[in-house]
DNA sequence: TCTTGACTTGGAGTGAACTCCATGCTGTAT
DNA sequence: ATACAGCATGGAGTTCACTCCAAGTCAAGA
């Protein structure tokens, strides 16, 4: 599979895919004899964890540490992990915080709504709008 | 209210928060005659919504919009409201790829978890791990 | 064979969001 | 009265994660 193939199909461009391979968010890809990447199924699958963890906002450093700890091979499983859970542990409280923000913002519309309607907007000046 | 203590009540340094000033992501703070910050309730609640907003991912651009129209008047309820429709749908959609990798980071942990128990690693090479 | 488009590299450039700094004023304690 | 911690400003610097570019190689079609 080419580079422009992987891509389209995970909504990349060919310069961010290089860009994972040269600081190791992804291991290296095998080459076809002159050199052009082919990406096999197993390439593919570190790009798919690469492209779900950075979706989910997991700094680049994490997933490069990650990779790293997995090519120095299986003495580094208790390491792996406990890099696993502390990402883990950052998307949940990540997450609270987006919940928190969730919540105002459906408050806020919902008086904009009411607001909007009834062309009522008694409430404004009380708190942060 | 001083900088410092605003500061400090909402993990923010003071650059940060003369920062969010300067840009419009709260709006001007009164000043003391010798032209120092003195935060009331009001300014507090803008510094509230730009922390809550900031903490979920929100840009800074977006919350800037949100309190230029909020400035200008009744006329952009429809406007604020739309604004904030649209950080919300944003927001959702985020926290869908949020709980992607959370569930990936689970169940990878889990398989941790148990290959460190039974010191047996039958895995690893089927899928990117 | 020549053109064309996709691939390669190394390195420079970009945008977002702070963060730091130099310089200067303020206001309270000794 | 003076020292000194804290606040002010404008502007430069930093970090992160790409993104773009120049210069060169390669593979397939006219």
């Amino acid at each position: 599979m080419t580079i422009r193939q992987v891509c389209s199909q995970y909504g990349l461009t060919p310069d961010t895919l290089r860009y994972y391979e040269k600081v190791g968010v992804i291991p290296e890809v095998h080459r076809t004899e002159s050199g052009i990447r082919d990406y096999d199924d197993v390439a593919i699958g570190w790009v798919e964890n690469a492209v779900c963890m950075r979706s989910a906002g997991v700094p680049v450093e994490s997933i490069i540490e990650y990779v790293r700890l997995y090519q120095a091979g299986d003495t580094t499983l208790q390491a792996r992990r406990d890099l696993l859970k502390d990402v883990h542990t950052g998307l949940l409280k990540q997450r609270q915080q987006m919940d928190a923000a969730i919540d105002r913002l459906s408050f806020k519309i919902r008086r904009y709504d009411v607001a909007l309607k009834t062309g009522v907007l008694s409430w404004e000046e009380e708190d942060g709008l």
